[in-house]
DNA sequence: AATGAATGAGATTTCATTCAT
DNA sequence: GATGAATGAAATCTCATTCAT
């Protein structure tokens, strides 16, 4: 419509159609989770995002590209802002990394990309990078600043600390335990509680 | 059928080589750890154990089958026994825990549990039976009988605390940080120091 | 039937099925002459030799494998023997060139093994060595044998006479010229008699 | 439309480049003859002429009349004249038409055109007719000539020893032997000093 | 029981061709 | 006229499973 695109490029020849891009991330992330990576097939995914198999091959290397490149939509959006009250952040924290991996299938994403360890290594890199990272981070630092200003006694290891308040979810997946809406709180309240002063 | 079997071979009448369960198992459990459910051949699984394509379909009903027959022979061998020291104790089970997943590729067999769930739910709930819940079993038994005789003040969940303590595993590999021998003392330090009486 | 098979191997499992083989190579040198290699589909291979594709790739490792294997069988049988007069024998061997490479569509087969040149020279390799050379080595050593008793007046080389004899069928067919059962008279005519004693 | 075309690329209007038109046939024929018709893609067509593929099927119906467009690009240029020394004359004709098929890859090229004769057979009627009938016109009226002037003596038909000549080439070049500078001079020698009067 | 042979179903990938700008 | 996008129709190759000895 315009002479130039989203890259400055002056429209010579067809346009790209501006939807598919995000149906064929959409799609393939959504499959990945479903059927993990090996199982996931191209053809399932042209179908789910109402392309051809040709146009996955045109904008994709390959099914691995593909699979990379869907995993790098996971954006840390919206984290929620630090009050100043350790407990409450700590709980909201929690709360949206179980959302998060809740909803988008985060244990059977995990899996895709923990079994393609040894094929394919930069799933599970890109996994890190843009799941978990950044909320491990956003806790870490948190915790950090609150023994700064003595709001957590004792002196572990906020890095420690970060594992084992986001690694409960992870345990209590595995151990097919609920992570209902609840555990969050009683979460930080087993962990955390402890370690506040009096 | 005349000599015995599932174990000793003595193969008089040579009816079954009792050895081929074994290597057919022992193969399968180690290629589905190193390349997941999906990517595991049948192939690759009968040249590992020595035996034909066939021999497999003659033994297991099918892929699943093998699978799930192999993850039952995970065991749950020789737990260090508790010596009263909670602390100890802990780092103990702890560092068995680390052990055993880390040296039999326990992430990427946990991977292809994960990314089969919607496929072939089984698997994971063979891995958790055998690999998980035993373990988990005995954290919290001995988190348990420590609250029992007041070595450990609050009142926090000793499910949840074996969560936290075993999660931390997960977290940590999951971020990619290490879990070496220290890792087993400074989890324990960092989750469980706050909870024991002064 | 019997306990060992043509290899000498104890009939362990079951027999290979002894027509598929040679089906299989007819199949693909007739479909190697009619299309070319590229155009040749292992599709067309398994149906008209009556297998599933899949036994096409149990038996040979790639779609090169299997025509170079067709080619293999090209066998120089029946060579016409050697009578002492060179003029008949000379007619009798570029005779049976000219049927033989008529018959099996040579030039087509030709076509296909100078075609893939760049990308598979073994198929040229192997015509060469077993549709080329065997005949083309016949009728150098009849040129020299009769040139040592005195049968050939001139020095020409051997060699290049042979390949202007066999060469006048290469030239022929390109030019679009009959080459039917009267051309290898006319040939020998033109090209060997000049060099006939008088 | 407004402009000189077919060459000119006065490109007034800008209404179509001409070099294209040239660009494109002679990758098509470079690529025909490094990888056969089938081997050669649009694609790499488009690249190595540095216009799009839709261009290419703006300009020719499909990829065959492609092929065919460029095979009628081979022209039989500056042909060595005539100096009346039938063996001179010989000489520098066979070097010319060694020297065109193998610079110009025409052992691949030939094969191309053979190995399409079923699904594309004006291919081989183009080659002959812009390649191969020239020279072997002019091949045969040299011979023709001498002949009448008494030139040659026996009574060879020139169409076939023509062949005789000609076809050396193409069994040297099957037979994996050398068609270098001093074939020319001695394959005249081998087939035709035999016919020069005495 | 055990094995090698055989196969149907399907996976990724390629490519000539058409579409829309 | 020219182009990048899009696609339908294959082609090669893989694999769990069945067959026959």
């Amino acid at each position: 419509m315009e002479t130039t695109d989203a890259d400055g490029c002056r429209g010579r020849g067809r346009r790209r159609c501006p939807d598919k891009g995000a149906a064929i991330l959409a799609a393939t992330l959504t499959l990945l989770a479903e059927q993990g990576f090996a199982r996931m097939t191209l053809e399932g995914v042209a179908r789910a995002a109402g392309v051809s198999k040709a146009t996955l091959h045109l904008r994709f290397r390959s099914k691995s590209a593909l699979a990379a490149a869907a995993l790098r939509t996971l954006r840390h959006d919206a984290a929620p802002p630090d009050t100043g009250d350790v407990s409450a952040d700590v709980v909201a924290r929690l709360a949206d990394f179980a959302a998060t991996l809740t909803q988008a299938r985060g244990t059977t994403l995990i899996g895709a990309c923990l079994a393609e360890q040894a094929h394919t290594p930069e799933l599970l890199e890109l996994f890190r990078e843009h799941a978990v990272r950044p909320r491990r981070e956003a806790m870490r630092r948190l915790l950090e600043r609150a023994r700064a200003r003595g709001a957590l006694v004792g002196g572990a290891d906020p890095d420690l600390l970060a594992s084992a308040l986001l690694g409960t979810f992870w345990a209590d997946r595995l151990a097919g335990r609920s992570t209902d809406r609840d555990w969050a709180r009683r979460t930080a309240a087993a962990v955390l509680d402890p370690m506040l002063p009096p």
